[in-house]
DNA sequence: CGCGAAGATGAACGTTGTTCAGTTTTTTGT
DNA sequence: ACAAAAAACTGAACAACGTTCATCTTCGCG
């Protein structure tokens, strides 16, 4: 009887694996990267230090897994709800951008402070769901520039998702007064907005 | 004879305040942020570890002297020639931004992978720092929008800033085959061309 | 049961930023 | 000019970190 359940949907690995990943995701989304130790992943999870190296290369490979995660939730944010038309569409996933990085700020940053060394590349696994969230802006950018070839329209859809990205990633940085909160909102619509309008006059 | 020189022109103090500055950009500037360690520090600039904690309050206030350094070198490679009109400029201005970001990449990266302790904020001495460089800005879209009041005007033009950021941001990112280097550029031109006709038809 | 293999453990190691009692150097007072 | 006070500098020591590894525990199977 060394297997009450006949064939179990995980093995105990993977139980671990699991009960580590959501323990430093717990970190990650309240204490964001900087407050991920090893001992305190080890605690909440369970086990003992080491254990953490018996599921994970290093917690380089960890972060990742975190971050893929949240890629996967991120996407979910943004999902396109039916119809994907023009400018309202993309006005749409701008704003969701923005609450999905306000409502889970540390879990978003992580996305891009993380950076492994150098010597160790990106894992192709994690490159195709990163570049899944560029492809979102792909098909409201259809509609606005219907005759654009698919390699031209996927790298204009990069541009602008990192243009987002970045009103939205400097725009958080103050939180001060100066920059109040629903100026942020008027700020990104604005930009999208123009946006449009360029891209309506080609 | 306790004073060999009259008037020293800087105290002892600054000068290894300065020697521990410039220890620290040598390193920041070659092995980039993660790679600033007390130990090295000390051993380039010539003293012993505890000095560098006699001219700054720890590590992250050393990293903030740097990049107001790096703020005021990246001011002067991105300092309008002459008139600063409209499109050309904002175009002359993406691009030498790029341009810095790829020739002094660890530097430049240093500027916002550094984050400091959430209760530590901003020194008011570097925001002004930040803030003039966003404000390069604005002159170009003076032209191009003549009627804007300058507080609209200066918040659009850290809008457009933080666009262009990030798209060189996350363009740089990935430096392998797909992105060559040129694609980066015309990316980059492709996108202050499609800002510059949304904000004419305003 | 027993026994090889695989997994899990936590003490120990090397490296980090930071501190501080002690020493040296500079400034001050007369 | 010189001693006393103040300031600056030193580097050993500390705590906290990621990672490793000899050791112990548990599992799978005959």
């Amino acid at each position: 009887m060394t297997k009450p359940i006949p064939e179990n949907p995980k093995g105990r690995r993977d139980q671990m694996r699991e009960r580590v990943l959501e323990a430093a995701e717990a970190v990650i989304s309240t204490k964001g990267l900087a407050g991920l130790k090893a001992r305190d992943i080890s605690a909440r999870a369970g086990c003992a230090l080491g254990a953490i190296y018996t599921v994970f290369e290093d917690l380089d490979e960890l972060i990742l897994g975190v971050n893929q995660r949240t890629l996967t939730r991120l996407e979910a944010a943004l999902a396109t709800p039916e119809g994907a038309h023009g400018e309202a569409e993309l006005q749409r996933l701008a704003r969701a951008y923005l609450g999905y990085a306000r409502d889970e700020e540390p879990r978003w940053r992580a996305l891009f402070e993380h950076r492994l060394p150098p010597e160790k590349p990106l894992p192709d696994w994690y490159a195709r769901d990163r570049d899944r969230l560029f492809a979102l802006a792909e098909a409201p950018l259809a509609s606005l520039l219907p005759n654009e070839e698919p390699p031209a329209r996927k790298l204009r859809a990069r541009t602008l998702f990192s243009a987002v990205h970045g009103v939205v990633l400097l725009g958080l940085e103050e939180k001060f007064a100066p920059t109040s909160s629903g100026t942020l909102e008027a700020q990104l619509r604005e930009f999208v907005a123009t946006m449009a309008r360029g891209l309506r006059e080609n």
